[in-house]
DNA sequence: AGTCTATGAATGAAAG
DNA sequence: CTTTCATTCATAGACT
């Protein structure tokens, strides 16, 4: 499952990709989400979550994409010892 | 009294979580595991290798996840200019 | 004591 | 979705 092509197709630009450093204002306007029920924000919410993010800082989808993706998932395997 | 350092202005997620120590004992254990060819166990052995490992202390299982991901990847890379 | 260095921990990004 | 890779942050321990 392919939800969004974030590459293009084929790589052919070395893209420096800088990682993205989510403020604490982000994060919780993300858990809040992600609280809220919405553990996979479908492709139309993408936009409109995004604009709401970039009040703070510029994101791209691919950045909350991965979030999503990450919260998920290490919240189910709940690797952590404590947190 | 919390030393919470800030990282260039920006503040960065309060927890104070105490790190793992490992012993030599246990080092051993893990680098004959890792050197066995195990480089990323499973996430099934991952809990037979703590049980193994708790004879000399407590350890949890992300304590084994972090340390196969660190011993794998800078095993790689001789150490970049230590941060 | 201060400074390095090694490494535990964390997580964004990406691969499979 | 699961797993792996890469980069970063924080700090214990070694060294001076």
């Amino acid at each position: 499952m392919q939800p969004i092509s974030f590459r293009g197709g084929e790589e052919r630009t070395p893209d420096p990709k800088p990682r993205w450093n989510p403020r604490p204002e982000q994060i919780r306007i993300l858990e809040a989400i992600f609280n809220s029920g919405m553990v996979n924000p479908p492709r139309e919410e993408i936009p409109r979550i995004r604009m709401r993010l970039q009040e703070y800082d510029q994101v791209g989808d691919a950045n909350f994409f991965y979030w999503f993706q990450n919260r998920k998932s290490r919240s189910k395997n709940k690797l952590r010892t404590g947190h």
